[in-house]
DNA sequence: GCATTAATTGGTC
DNA sequence: GACCAATTAATGC
């Protein structure tokens, strides 16, 4: 396998740094990034844990989850190959908002703090990259909060299909195993309406499983159910 | 095979 | 529509 993911071979080209990769006589950067390699199901980023630095996924998936209050997990995004996760821990000696957690075996970039400060004061491409990462991300942010409030059950669940299929829906079936307890915390609801809505959605020919596997059957369907939220997914 | 975890179903508030 | 309990299916060791 890749023994060591290098930003020069990379071929993850919306990945921030590679896309804005710059190499600089005075320090090389781009060699002082780690490697980390996660199994699936690993947790790498604890929520409340002490910022040791960012994340960019060279290859595999991620789920991003916060903790409400009765300690359900909701999960705030995904990230695949070229995208950053831990950016908002990036203040000073600040600890994580968030948790992260491999969705399949992942390999990890990671820039200490240190680091990825000095990048962004020389890259001035990559910084506004950077920036316009987190004026989109608040954007979608106000319009899930909006999202929770107004959709029943079954629009939740059919948006986070949605979302899915934008994120994974390269070909029959969902690039990604997901748990119904995951659905759920990304749709915002419980494991059991999951289950329901999931049989309901089976049983109205929108979406189809093989074993574990999930494939949207009628994407314009099921974005005609929620075509009155027509804000941003996730 | 046994034991733990995940999925499902039904019922109650 | 969430929460709880009981049953069944799937998976790990």
């Amino acid at each position: 396998m890749d023994s060591k993911p290098e930003c020069r071979t990379c071929t993850n080209d919306h990945c921030f740094v590679k896309r804005n990769y710059e190499p600089i006589k005075e320090d090389d950067f781009y060699s002082r990034k780690l490697t980390l390699r996660c199994r699936k199901s690993q947790q790498f980023i604890l929520e409340g844990s002490p910022v040791q630095g960012l994340f960019f996924v060279y290859k595999g998936a991620a789920k991003v989850t916060k903790t409400g209050l009765n300690g359900k997990d909701q999960i705030v995004r995904f990230a695949t190959d070229g995208e950053v996760i831990g950016h908002r821990g990036f203040g000073v000696g600040q600890v994580y908002p968030i948790s992260a957690t491999a969705l399949d075996d992942t390999i990890l970039c990671n820039f200490s703090t240190e680091v990825f400060t000095k990048m962004l004061m020389t890259i001035p491409t990559l910084t506004l990259d950077l920036m316009r990462f987190y004026a989109e991300e608040l954007n979608r942010s106000e319009a899930k909060v909006k999202k929770f409030a107004q959709m029943s059950v079954r629009e939740k669940v059919i948006d986070a299909f949605v979302l899915l299929n934008r994120v994974f829906g390269h070909g029959d079936y969902l690039n990604i195993v997901l748990s119904r307890r995951e659905i759920a915390d990304l749709a915002g609801t419980t494991e059991e309406q999951v289950i329901r809505t999931i049989s309901a959605l089976k049983k109205d020919k929108l979406i189809k499983a093989e074993g574990k596997k999930l494939g949207i059957l009628d994407l314009e369907a099921l974005k005609r159910e929620i075509a009155d939220f027509k804000y941003y997914s996730i």
